[in-house]
DNA sequence: GTGGTCTAGACCACA
DNA sequence: GTGGTCTAGACCACG
């Protein structure tokens, strides 16, 4: 899986690492159970401080999406059971987001049909 | 309209009372043309540093949602014409959020039902 | 409020920092609502690295114990009231330093009678 | 007795090895003077590398919790004697965990019940 | 002035 | 070889 980072965004490096992981994770891309590049590995790879990674790494891994074994570097969680629907953070973001879809003139069918598009892709 | 800053949020003052003047349109407590209390009033009213209003008021003013007119008054914008959508930033966040109630076990039909909670709302 | 670190122990840093503010919050050293030092203050005073003791602030903020307020720094949370009692780590780790106690002859009455002494600290 | 480790777990197998020997020892399941599992047994029993097992045992015989007779066999140590008590260390997190529980809002009472539940286990 | 982020290196425990 | 920790110094957003 390739990760890209856009380096004039104003969300932090480590964020967008963590997005795309669990992008990845839900789309497909990323199995359960898989592997993931090792900090190290996926540092250079983009070209930034490891340090960073660990930072995405760790709060994958504090949000239990991802766990690390001793023996085999990280790893994608191998069930999501008892996790709440949405985060009460990300829930408010949705809230907000609405909200600009609305004055933006978007229907609530307009809207749906964004929302298709992600529930759809599985890369 | 009451505007409440919450101090132990990771989101920047300015954002928040950018966001809540949003929703505010959106859900009807502002309506449009309406006009906004001054940079100075709001500022006392919440406690905060005039400046942090400002930004909050410059933002919104770029993002299109009030517009200042000569007397030094902000107002709502009159009318939000031009095609449906969201910004872009704002669908990716979407996208995020998707993939997050995806993984979290919320068929689409579960986060529907959420969202509509969202679009039912005007106070 | 001093914060002594032991430079031997196995225990990070970080986390000697995060022990040492939890027990202060918790025998009144620390009042609810009280500034922190600040990061560069407290990483200065005891003579390490500032991202360390950030770190340590970082944990505190995601276990609830602490907040940020753009505006001043680090606080200790107001309220601790929907907290569940023991987290499942420190309660597994309870157990386990019972089976110790146990095997060290203690019974329970000895171990309460050590407990009481924790229950009693407020300096 | 079963041992059984967990990967998702931040604390160390040979950590995991050892806590689970010692609670077997408190709670009854391994008997004062019984033959361990020899470490290529356990090693293989419970699919890690006989290094990490050593490592256990030899943390539990420093500890005096088990000793190695002349065959080479580990066995439980035959008498625990000497004045009630707990390392250092254990005693320290103890505090640790007590002031967590203090802030969690629980009281004496609620603690100590906790910790009956930790006296009465004997498989 | 505050915390938040990032870098370029380094060392260590674990397995 | 893996992640975890730490350092010394830097820049940035926020208020």
């Amino acid at each position: 899986m390739i990760i890209a980072i856009s380096d004039n965004s104003d969300i932090p490096i480590y964020q967008q690492i963590r997005n795309q992981i669990v992008m990845g994770i839900s789309d497909g891309r990323l199995a359960m159970g898989e592997q993931l590049p090792t900090v190290r590995g996926l540092a250079e790879e983009i070209g930034i401080n490891s340090m960073t990674v660990n930072k995405a790494y760790q709060l994958l891994k504090q949000e239990g999406y991802i766990y690390t074994d001793r023996r085999n570097g990280a790893r994608v969680r191998e069930s999501f059971d008892g996790r709440p629907g949405l985060s009460k953070e990300s829930e408010e973001t949705l809230g907000r987001i609405i909200s600009e879809a609305r004055i933006g003139g978007m229907t609530k069918e307009d809207f749906y049909q964004l929302c298709e598009k992600y529930f759809k892709e599985r890369k």
